[in-house]
This record gives C-alpha cells, sequence and structure tokens, in this order.
DNA sequence: CATGAATTGAGAGTAGCTCTCAAAAGGTGC
DNA sequence: GCACCTTTTGAGAGCTACTCTCAATTCATG
C-alpha cells in the first residue's frame, strides 16, 4: 500500500531501484521493482539511490532526536550531505520523506496471486499477514516511527490520504479483475476505500496504544468483523 | 460530519453562533448549536459572525473566479476587508476556509434520534437521505464547489483526513453508545473509519462526475452494498 | 465614564516549496 | 582518450502559508 493503514509495520528503508528524482504528483505509486540489490545499474542510477536512501536515514535520524516540525529541510539536507533543492528533488514535501514507499506494486502482486474465487478479505488476511510478519523483523523503529508520525503529526497524518487513495485504487484494480467489474465503479471504489479506512484505523490504534499489540492480530480482529457483519 | 463524504452536500454557509476566533487543533468540531440567525447575541459576537462569515464567502468566490492555489489569502483578506492576521486567528489554514464546518453535532444528534436497536447503517442512511435532500437546496454551488476542490485540489483533500477522523470519532460515540462497547475498541474505530472512508469516497465519485448522478442515490448504493455483504 | 477584556492591524520572521541558471559528472560515439 | 550530450547538482532568488508580538482600537460592565 502507497503508505497507509497496517502494511505500515512491513516497510523497509529498502532501495526503491527505479525511483527517478521528481517522481512527483503525477507518479505517486512508482513502477518500481520489487527491494533488490544495486545489481547492474549505471553508476548514475546507484548514485541516486545512495542519495535518496541518504536523504532518507538522515531524515529518521533528526526526527528521532528532535521531532518532526524541529527538523528542517535546511538540517536534513546537510546531514545527508546535498543541497536542500536536492532533497526536494527527491521527495516532493517532507512528509513524503516519511511516507513515500513502494510497496503497492509488490501488494497487488501478492494480491493476484491468491485464488480468484477468494473473497478479497480473506486474501486481504493473508497477504497482510505474511507482511506484516517479514516487514518489521528487519528494521521495527522506523514502521513503529512512521505509524507514530501518522498519529502525532498533522502534516504527516494529512498526506496519508494521498497515500491511501493511491492504495484504494490498486484494490479496486485487483477487486475489478476478480470480479468482472469495472474499477471505476461505484460500489467498487466505495468498498475498497472502506477497507483501507478501516485498515489505515488499524495503524492509528496501533500507535496510539504504543505498539503494544500484535498487529498481525489487530489487522486479524478487524477483517473479521468486517466479513462477518460490518454491521452494528 | 466534519466535513467530507456524502454529506457535503448537506453542507451551507450557514452561520456558526459560538464559533470562536482562533478555534484551533484543539476543538476541531466546535460545540456550535444548529445554524440558527444573530438572535440575542453581543455586538461583539455578531460582528465576529459576520467577519468569519464575510471571510468565507471571499474566499469561495476568488476561488471560483481565480482558482485555488491562484487565490493567496492576502487576496482574501482584502476582499474581506480585514488583514491577513484576522483570516489566520478565524481559520487556522487556508484549507480550512473552505473544509470547515459544525454539522458533525447535527448530525449525531440526529443519529442519536434514531431507535437505538436500527443497525447503524440504516440509521445512517435515513439521516443522510434527509441532510442530503434539505442542504443543498439552499447553496448548490457551494457544496459543489467543495466536493470538487476536495477531488482537485491536493492540500484541501489532504486536509479532509483531519475532518475523517473528527466525523469517525463522533461515529464511534454513537455506536459505542448503542452497542455497550467502548469507542475505543479496536472493531468499533475501524468499523467507523470504514464507513467515512466509503462515504467519502462517494462524494468524490460523485464529484468526478461532475455531480451528474443523485447524491442520494449514489449513498443508498453504497450502504446497500456495505450492509448485505462487503465482500468481493 | 472609566476600567478591563476582547479583537484587530501592522509588521517582522520562519520554513516549505518552486524556479532558474550555470557548473559538474555520467554516459556515448568516435 | 576526447569531444559531445544528457542528467544531476548547487546556489540562490522568490513566493506564500503561517506564527508571533505589540500596540491600538473596540466593546462590555460597573
Amino acid at each position: 500500500m502507497s503508505d497507509n493503514d497496517a502494511m505500515t509495520a512491513a516497510r523497509t528503508k529498502t532501495p526503491e531501484p527505479s525511483a527517478a528524482p521528481d517522481s512527483r504528483a503525477t507518479s505517486p505509486a512508482a513502477p518500481a521493482p520489487g527491494p533488490a540489490g544495486t545489481a547492474g545499474m549505471g553508476l548514475r542510477e546507484r548514485k541516486k539511490l545512495k542519495t535518496r536512501i541518504a536523504i532518507r536515514d538522515a531524515t529518521y535520524r533528526l526526527i528521532r532526536e528532535q521531532g518532526y516540525e524541529a527538523t528542517t529541510v535546511e538540517q536534513i539536507a546537510e546531514a545527508a550531505e546535498v543541497s536542500p533543492s536536492t532533497v526536494f528533488r527527491y521527495f516532493p514535501t517532507k512528509e513524503d520523506i516519511v511516507l513515500t514507499d513502494e510497496y503497492d506494486p509488490l501488494l497487488e502482486e501478492d494480491l493476484r496471486a491468491r485464488p480468484a474465487d477468494e473473497p478479497i478479505v480473506e486474501s486481504l488476511r493473508q497477504v497482510l499477514r505474511r507482511a506484516v510478519r517479514l516487514g518489521p523483523a528487519e528494521e521495527p523503529e522506523i514502521s513503529r516511527l512512521r505509524t507514530k508520525l501518522m498519529v502525532e503529526v498533522p502534516a504527516v497524518r494529512s498526506r496519508m490520504l494521498e497515500s491511501m487513495s493511491v492504495t484504494g485504487r490498486m484494490l479496486c484494480r485487483v477487486i475489478a479483475e476478480r470480479t468482472g467489474r469495472d474499477a471505476g465503479d461505484l460500489e467498487v471504489r466505495a468498498f475498497s476505500m472502506g477497507l483501507i479506512g478501516a485498515l489505515t484505523e488499524v495503524s492509528a490504534y496501533w500507535a496510539e496504544h504504543d505498539h503494544q499489540d500484535d498487529l498481525g492480530d489487530l489487522v486479524d480482529r478487524t477483517l473479521d468483523m468486517l466479513s462477518t457483519g460490518f454491521r452494528a
């Protein structure tokens, strides 16, 4: 998912190979292949990647040390040893440095790999379970910092809706393909955003409770509720 | 709802009596009584109200004339005949001038008025249906401009998540009260945000299709889908 | 009408973000 | 290795949203 919801925990700062600078509003979900090494790409690309990672790492570090608002882009630039303008070339906004990731394509792939007759909620459960297990093993603090920022920093929280829409559209495509409906159908769209909304709230819940619960369990409970009824 | 979703159509620029300046982050949902005349309040309050309305009207007019981004706060201030600082005293951000409204309390009231054993989705349907019918009769262009801005202007879109959360929390309270659960329960929260997410998408759909569909119908279709299954 | 509180305007300052332009570095053909 | 073209970068100017402070004005109240 482009960056919200429960999946947040599965995120890593892993490189994004084809992540071109200036991936503006037009392409929020870059066509980035899965996390891979820096194998077989020009010096240029490798440098870009390094810069991107440097900026992100510097940002996380500074935010952890002094908080989000206290951290200016200038500081980030200095810490990453680039100019401020370069920072903006890599990330459209300061919030995006924290939020941007490229796991939607992966998720989409995983979802499509599930049997087509499986209820989408069940597919999501399986896919998310795996993601939750695998992801944060490497860098739990980053996922936690992220979800925490989502809850605490208004600017970050705001930007999240963007991510939600992107992920929502992805879900629309998958659902449309399975059901034979159009991805632009009202029902498909509303359904997808309903799911995303619920799952995003799970992340918020998790962060608000200081990440003490098991994220996988929370997701399970939520999906159970949604599939069994969604009524009150 | 604090300002998103299908309800948008029911919004009016109607005065907000107790709308104190500087209603910052702490109180997104001002304890504003329903739309009422300027009856029985001091000169001061009336003046504040007039200022608030003047700012909002000026904003809508300017945005309609030259678009959102092209409209600066200075222009708004000038058009409303106040100083820029005053604008910020009334609205924390530029986006809030467009988005802020105070109908959550009304909605909450309406929801509580429904029979407690009615499924929440059904209650919502009734309440929203009424709101959609009554609201836009007075000023349809404003609702439409709003939903359009939500879809088209990233900054506005972003800010919307704030509204969604507020409305979501309201829904949590209502549901909690009905079911005897806690308003902070994971299930209650996820359920509420799921609903809000779906309904917000309805607004987006409506706006993207140039408001050609009947909003009431769209809401109906969505709630039908959610109550009958929420499965795909 | 005098005192105190609320509201406002003016203005300076910060930071996010955009844009332009010239310098530097990577890639490619000879 | 060299010249040529493209990409990336840094420097810096500039805009605007937003914050904060302080003094002036306006309203409410005894």
